[in-house]
DNA sequence: GTCTATAATCGGATAGAC
DNA sequence: GTCTATCCGATTATAGAC
């Protein structure tokens, strides 16, 4: 009874520069970002948050730990039998588009992979653990069609978040999936036996699955 | 005949300073580089670098001017007749591969449109000058098809360059072409008249009639 | 046009007291 | 766990002498 609704003292430190550090992050980019801002913001001192974090791409990594992960749709793409690409790319979409600032997270991702090798190389592998989940055969095969498709989906990030290239910025999140979706189906289970094919085919072909 | 050989006196400051400049970026990325450091690779004083271009997004925007254009491939691929997918993504892919580092321009360039708005806006300037020749037809459509383009190429170079995924970063550019040329093939001529298609189908389907 | 010197900040990181 | 104080380094930008 009298433990039911223990506040819990002042546990939330850690998880408040967490917080304040991805809003940073997202407003000004990783460059742009001070670990004093964060400190400021989360109303802490500097020094709390190195001695959380050790330095700043530490504090970087932990923040796109929970948040955003760069990888479901991709996981989802490839692994799962659903590969729906218009869901894919609509997913991936949404998934940057929580937040205040229009893609901001992701342009504060990739900024932060710009500068710190520590952090592209964080980024390397959960793109490789997130790839296959159980599936055994075709390793090769498998990984170069998880990274085309990250290609694309990060290209289209790029494109609508970053620099902002009409008309895949201003367009709905429906409209870019339907665009863009056949092309992530390709790579996800399109055939390429060797000397490659052309995409899919999808629709056209009475039900196409799904 | 005595004119036939002038040496220009000190004419190539500015442009040693480009030089100078193209390779600090390529080396550090654009935070990584300072006006400074520039100038003592250069051989001048940081002073005559601020005089010059301004500022530091300005030096990096006249940096990128010249030396490698981000967009020719992309030209080729919506303007040009010739549509082949496999060589515009090789063309491309070879154009960031001449400098010492692996793709290195590619990641100053992408740093820079990350921190500084000036440079992206200069990207989307760029990006949209140099789309549509002269075809004043399907504007919209012609658009979409460069803005699609551009977005698989810029985040396949993302994956090889930046991130280094593999096997997109170590593959041969020919192979990673033919894995890629279909798409950009589907993207920049496939058929997408209104309810949209699924991916060209190329070859299987004649004339894809444009 | 070219450079020296310096101003004015601001950044990350550490040591050590409460 | 938390914060104060501080070191040290680097950067942009400017003022002004040759």
């Amino acid at each position: 009874m009298a433990r039911v609704g223990r506040r819990p003292g002042k546990v939330d430190t850690r998880a408040q520069i967490l917080r304040a550090a991805r809003a940073a992050f997202d407003e000004a980019g990783y460059a742009g970002t001070s670990i004093r801002a964060v400190a400021r913001r989360a109303g802490v001192d500097a020094a709390l948050v190195h001695h959380f974090f050790t330095d700043k791409a530490g504090l970087f990594v932990a923040v796109m730990e929970l948040p955003v992960d760069p990888v479901p749709a991709e996981r989802v793409a490839v692994a799962g039998g659903s590969s729906d690409g218009e869901r894919v790319v609509e997913g991936f979409l949404a998934q940057w588009e929580q937040g205040p600032g229009p893609g901001g997270s992701f342009r504060a991702l990739a900024q932060g992979i710009c500068e710190s090798p520590r952090i592209a190389e964080r980024m390397r592998e959960l793109l490789a653990e997130g790839t296959w989940g159980g599936t055994g055969h075709g390793r090769e095969v498998e990984r170069r069609r998880s990274a085309l498709v990250w290609s694309q989906l990060v290209g289209l990030a790029w494109a609508r978040y970053v620099v902002g290239i009409e008309p895949l910025a201003s367009a709905d999140r429906a409209e870019v999936a339907r665009w863009v979706g056949p092309t992530i189906d390709h790579y996800a289970r399109g055939g390429l036996p060797a000397g490659l094919r052309t995409p899919t085919g999808g629709p056209q072909v009475a039900e196409a699955g799904s």
